[in-house]
DNA sequence: AAGATTAATGCAAACGGTTGCATTATAATT
DNA sequence: AATTATAATGCAACCGTTTGCATTAATCTT
């Protein structure tokens, strides 16, 4: 900076309101200025800048358990794709927040944040907070929550209406005229799968189509878990006529064994799943699924984040509208996609 | 700093030695420090450390064209947790660079090289240079690619033998009996498929395989791409008895096309596929593909780079093992999987 | 016990910018 | 033309660390 004032003729504090686009700045030595610094091959210290004036232009991610997940799930991707759309119009680039070696999930937020590395985070959790939400809350970091955290309803948010979605799938099967309607769900520890779990419940007793005990049962997001609890609910009940899945991959297993047991889908037994990942798109039966718009998810997310830095109020909580992609597994007429 | 150097009577300078763990301090006053540190609940600024000692501690990725990517490529996020693995346990972080609005490509590395974000770059680019390597090595940048670069045969690098692997695929095909073997190809420009396609004439040659101009065509990474191509295929050549397909997806457009037109998979005609998605996995039949491993070339790519960190010399350039996925596609023997 | 080593700590100048306030140049007013 | 208002620039302190060198404390020699 200081080649450039010089060479400039300048003091460095003009070379510094150039930069930052000072309106108090004359035209004449802006171009001066910035002819220089074009000359000069000059890019500003972006760390130098942050520690002046408190500010990094970053906005970290944080990803639930992204070190353990042995599947890969295709939400991240979309969701970094979307936060990244909306960064990038904003001049922000994105820190990935991993935990380092034996750190813990708090430990990787209090280093980030009292670090200042970031100006605000993005963060999905789909559980319980552990004690990370308290830490940002009290330390009144800008954050959003990609999903929804039971121990706080006041923390800004975008998230989908599991409940609702569940609730409109099973409507769905019951417009149908499907009335021995069975549930395979994932991981129960989820709010997702709780929320999941309700919307089915009401809407059968909506309905008022009959439910018993063993009409859910669940297992990890694994197509091998799909394949066997549709095994046992075979042999619980004889006359099913109707099956939801918690994902497409356990969707998958859920039609491999149902293909076993000469079950015609969907004349004898339909299904209906969640995500509509490519799976569902490409299965044969294609299957019908809820698409939850992740990329959308990280937009807003991201989106909400940037009113949050500059003082704009909005609702707290987002939802972000989900669609259901109706396939062949759910659709008698052939030749439906 | 301060508060934690006064409240431990010692000096700021002691407080910065004890957080780099320097040798000099004692075990006394070390001890007494991290205690300090604790109560106060103290955490460095990263970025005033990176300041005075020109090292951030972090690495930046930068994807093809991120923003483009209409199709999210599953390539992406392997590469990613690849590198995030590596990256953690030496404690760094990820910066996902992305381009500010209208940023050019070479722009945005100049901003983050420049402005000192990161202190090294992990890159994919499959095309020829637009400058950013050139740049890269005149300013002496550690970075690795994940791919190769035509311009530059010395730059530090992690990729497949794509020319080997096609050849492999090819190879294979010819062992089950085949001697009509088409090839539908994505988009020419990369350099993936052009050696792709040297691999699969050189396996013909040297099986003494007839090898005709039109056996070779290709268009978009799509799956419709598959579909027409696959029908153009067909309607040339009405005795073609194998194809290999640039990627799962469009090998599911040329499935579709093969059963429309009657032709049995793998008796009729066999079809095998490059990058091993879930998709190949689950078709019906499953599809033989060639699994490129990409969580490996994430990891691989980032342990060069602090390789390179560390003056560590090795070979510049790195080959990452692909295995072919095996499945009904290419199986004339029944339930094989 | 005094001098010589060696270990532990502190001082102060960086690192490369930003910014409140003072100052100077320019324009507006009478 | 002198006075005042306003626009443009410079000065210097500061952001929170690190680190070479100087200094002081502790240990070792003989």
């Amino acid at each position: 900076m200081k080649d450039v004032a010089k060479l400039a003729g300048v003091s460095a504090s003009t070379v510094s309101r150039v930069i930052s686009n000072d309106s108090r700045i004359s035209n004449k030595t802006k171009k001066k200025v910035l002819k220089i610094m074009e000359e000069l091959n000059y890019y500003p210290n972006t760390i130098a800048r942050s520690l002046a004036n408190n500010k990094t232009d970053t906005i970290g991610v944080i990803m639930p358990s992204y070190k353990e997940d042995i599947f890969i799930n295709p939400f991240f991707q979309k969701a970094l794709k979307g936060i990244s759309l909306i960064a990038s119009q904003h001049f922000f680039d994105i820190l990935i927040v991993t935990n380092h070696k034996e750190e813990s999930d708090v430990d990787v937020l209090k280093r980030i944040i009292k670090g200042k590395r970031v100006d605000g985070l993005i963060l999905t959790r789909p559980k319980e907070d552990d004690g990370g939400i308290k830490f940002l809350k009290e330390n009144n970091v800008p954050f959003v929550l990609i999903g929804s955290c039971l121990e706080y309803d006041d923390i800004p948010s975008v998230d989908n209406d599991n409940e609702q979605a569940s609730y409109d799938l099973t409507a769905l099967l019951i417009k149908k005229g499907r009335n021995k309607i069975t549930f395979i769900g994932g991981e129960l520890d989820s709010v997702v799968m709780k929320d999941r779990y309700k919307g089915y419940l009401r809407a059968l007793k909506d309905y008022n189509i009959p439910f018993d005990e063993d009409y859910f049962i669940s297992d990890k997001f694994l197509e091998k878990s799909g394949y066997y609890l549709t095994s046992r609910l075979m042999s619980l009940h004889n006359n099913l006529d109707a099956i939801i899945v918690a994902d497409d991959l356990m969707s998958l297993g859920a039609l491999k064994r149902l293909k076993e047991g000469e079950k015609q889908v969907p004349e004898d037994i339909m299904l209906a799943s969640f995500n509509n990942s490519m799976l569902a798109k490409y299965a044969n039966p294609s299957i019908t699924s809820i698409e939850i718009n992740s990329i959308e998810l990280g937009r807003r997310a991201c989106q909400k984040l940037f009113d949050i830095f500059e003082e704009k109020s909005r609702e707290n909580k987002e939802i972000i509208d989900y669609k259901i992609i109706e396939r062949e597994s759910t659709s008698l007429k052939k030749g439906v996609n």
